[in-house]
DNA sequence: TTCTTATTTCGTTTTTTATCGAAATGTTGA
DNA sequence: TCAACATTTCGATAAAAAACGAAATAAGAA
């Protein structure tokens, strides 16, 4: 049970959800997903890693950054199950298209070495 | 979004779960619910018009008593996706199934009425 | 090595949520 | 009517989570 109400807790904060989605679209690093939910670095440091202790994303280095991605596989039924019916859960709402849109002018060389 | 922040949030919390598993086994009033949670009255008349707002439950009033129920025709999909596969979100689990052994020994005569 | 930059960790504050107990509401039955 | 009881509402407290900023870590570039 204390697994379920980590997964429901997980999903039930709205900076995470948009997250999901995000990473649905493309891998992204921290800055580059911080500068779409305009809040602090650390704290989006820390939604990713609690999506990620649930198995919802991974995380790979590339040099100086840290790309996180959907994980592909996930070891827990019902996280795979979230993952694969997101656009059931979130239909497409104004927050959702809005973050797609910046993340289409969001680059993470000139977004972080300025 | 909201909504369905507000989803995973109500189920989030482990006797929210807890009751609605109750539920699907049979239908409870207020009192047999408190007795099986062992937390305060008024929290679970709270936890319920959580559960009943997002329309996982219902209630009836039998008198002096109100009934709680599952939603049988629940109007947002996301919500009846929940309630059909809770077998699958929440696997037989110690509280659970101790909660269902509680149930059967629960009756809302002698219980309330001492 | 030293400097710069991206990210994480830590300590703190703010906000939200769960819980409780008392008071209010509504219903039954004497 | 009044007394008893189930439930809800309200106000307050306690516990949990989100957010921030500063300091620590890690990696590339000078």
């Amino acid at each position: 049970m204390d697994k379920t109400n980590n997964i429901f807790q997980t999903l039930s904060d709205p900076n995470r959800l948009r997250i999901l989605k995000m990473l649905q679209a493309r891998s992204l690093c921290v800055c580059e997903i911080t500068s779409v939910l305009e809040i602090g670095t650390s704290t989006v440091s820390n939604h990713l890693s609690i999506l990620k202790k649930d198995g919802f994303i991974i995380d790979e280095k590339e040099g100086k950054w840290v790309n996180y991605k959907i994980n592909p596989r996930p070891a827990d039924d019902r996280v795979s199950s979230i993952l694969s019916t997101l656009d059931f859960w979130i239909a497409d709402e104004t927050s959702i298209i809005n973050d797609k849109k910046k993340l289409a002018n969001v680059n993470r060389i000139t977004l972080c070495m300025k």
